[in-house]
RNA sequence: GGUCCCUUCGUCUAUCGGUUAGGACACCAGAUUUUCAUUCUGGGAAGAGGGGUUCGACUCCCCUAGGGACUGCCA
């Protein structure tokens, strides 16, 4: 239904436009969600839908041309002797042609009929394509298509031609699976003395099976990325890595891909999503990424998921984004690492934690608690320096008591190291929540 | 059936006649470690098959096999 061209205007930007002949306008909606997905992505900044439909009428001037020229003609074929020549042709191992083609149009007598392109039967036409090397297709493999359906409407083949040749576009880059309608394509614009574009098919992008990349509209499915916990940033590395290559280089910017890009070095063969290495990109993207930007990533995943948010936790959340960022192959992925700092006292505390307190452990922690009350520098490194001093001096390793305090200060939820949870919490909520667990409510 | 496209580790790719065929993800092993993860080190892993051309082919040509697209009054 959709066909995204990409064209490049001599200023060097590109122009998207989005192709449409259907008449029905529940596509717009469809168009709609196609441009909200190329804005999240970045790269749909100054683009806008054109809708064929309504430059029906330029593109019936075409048809008159190339009538005139006699480049195309009325067809009568009625469907059922359409449908016999079809069989016919594919038991004959050739194509589907037209008894109207050389008839005289004038015996219409008010009969319905289509107008169809007329192609040379002989000679070869020649795409050479930008990624796919210089392509020949025998003239006489290629069929009338028509240009003109009964009630009037043009067809997508003929109105790609017709627009794109009106809007000046000059180069036309399309999945591979329009490799074959290029060639009827470059016969239109040959029929109409118009420059034919350049073309680049490039190959489309497969399933991690190596399916076909199921039936949903590209744009509506780089929208569900981003509810994936995708950044759109490391989308772009991804994606630009996918079917093309710049040396051993993975992770690069948007400048240095447009740099490196040539459309020479796109890739023949699809290729597959690979699951594992997005989230490995993503990872590096998050881990870059500004602390301000994540938390507020972060907070609205909350928020869609129904957590509550209190207004003395939403510090805590911005404290522990950073902390555990590099952990985190997914903004989802974050969420869930920096939920424990929003729950809410007392802990609910897991089986697993509560088995580990016993008495000793129990005395344990309450010492422990003393110990990092009065530290100064509420901060990873001195709390760090804390528990390894209290470790020492209770003559035990830190993973006697270590489970069992991650347990009381997460309550069984994912939680980074026990300096990193402690500083998310704050030295209030983290004493708090240990004297919780040594003197729980009756 | 016909036309066209595609084929390097499991995956994404580098190589553009001469390399021990490189990197990344994943995987395996080890180290670190208070969970998971992260991090570090090491390891296994590829030119679909067969013919040519050439002093020499992953690279060029042909054939076969496999995969895909098109073959609509869909786009």
């Amino acid at each position: 239904m959709f066909n995204l061209l990409f064209a490049r205007h001599t200023g060097g930007r590109f122009l998207i436009r989005v192709e449409d002949t259907d008449r029905e306008r529940s596509t717009a909606s469809a168009v709609q969600a196609i441009f909200k997905g190329l804005d999240w992505l970045g790269i749909a900044a100054d683009a806008e839908p054109v809708f064929q439909h309504t430059r029906a009428n330029r593109h019936r001037e075409a048809v008159a041309d190339l009538l005139a020229l006699g480049r195309a003609y009325r067809d009568f074929t009625t469907a059922d002797e359409l449908e016999a020549e079809r069989v016919e042709a594919r038991a004959e191992g050739r194509v589907v042609r037209s008894a109207w083609r050389d008839r005289d149009a004038d015996q219409a007598d008010g009969r319905l009929f289509v107008v169809r392109f007329k192609g040379p039967h002989e000679g070869e036409t020649l795409v050479d394509d930008l990624v796919k090397g210089p392509v020949r297709f025998q003239n006489k493999e290629l069929d009338d298509l028509v240009l003109l359906r009964t009630d009037g409407t043009p067809t997508y083949n003929l109105a790609v031609v017709v627009d794109d040749h009106d809007m000046g576009v000059t180069h036309v880059i399309r999945g591979d699976d329009h490799l074959n309608n290029a060639a009827r394509q470059s016969l239109i614009y040959q029929a109409l003395d118009w420059t034919v574009p350049r073309f680049a098919h490039i190959p489309l992008i497969h399933g991690p099976d190596g399916a076909k990349l199921s039936k949903r509209h590209g744009a509506q499915a780089v929208g569900e990325f981003a509810g994936m916990g995708y950044l759109p940033e490391a989308m772009r590395n991804y994606l630009a890595r996918l079917g093309w290559g710049h040396g051993d280089s993975e992770i690069f910017t948007d400048e240095q891909a447009a740099e490196w890009f040539d459309i020479a070095d796109v890739v023949k063969a699809p290729a597959r999503l690979d699951w594992a290495k997005l989230n490995h990109v993503n990872q590096q993207y998050i881990r870059n990424a500004d602390d301000a930007r994540l938390t507020a990533i972060v907070t609205e995943v909350h928020r869609g998921r129904g957590v509550a948010l209190h207004d003395a936790a939403l510090p805590r959340l911005a404290a522990a984004t950073p902390l555990v960022k590099e952990a985190a192959h997914t903004t989802l992925e974050l969420a869930d690492l920096t939920l424990f700092v929003l729950l809410t006292r007392p802990l609910t505390l897991d089986d697993k934690t509560l088995k580990r307190l016993d008495p000793e452990t129990l005395g344990r922690l309450g010492r422990l608690a003393a110990t990092l009350a009065p530290v100064k520098d509420w901060a990873p490194p001195s709390l760090e320096a804390a528990i390894r001093a209290f470790a020492e001096a209770e003559g035990v390793g830190v993973g006697r008591f270590g489970a069992a305090l991650r347990g009381v200060l997460s309550g069984g939820t994912p939680a980074p190291d026990l300096a990193s949870a402690l500083t998310a919490l704050g030295r209030e909520e983290s004493l708090g929540r240990i004297h919780d667990a040594l003197s729980p409510a009756a």
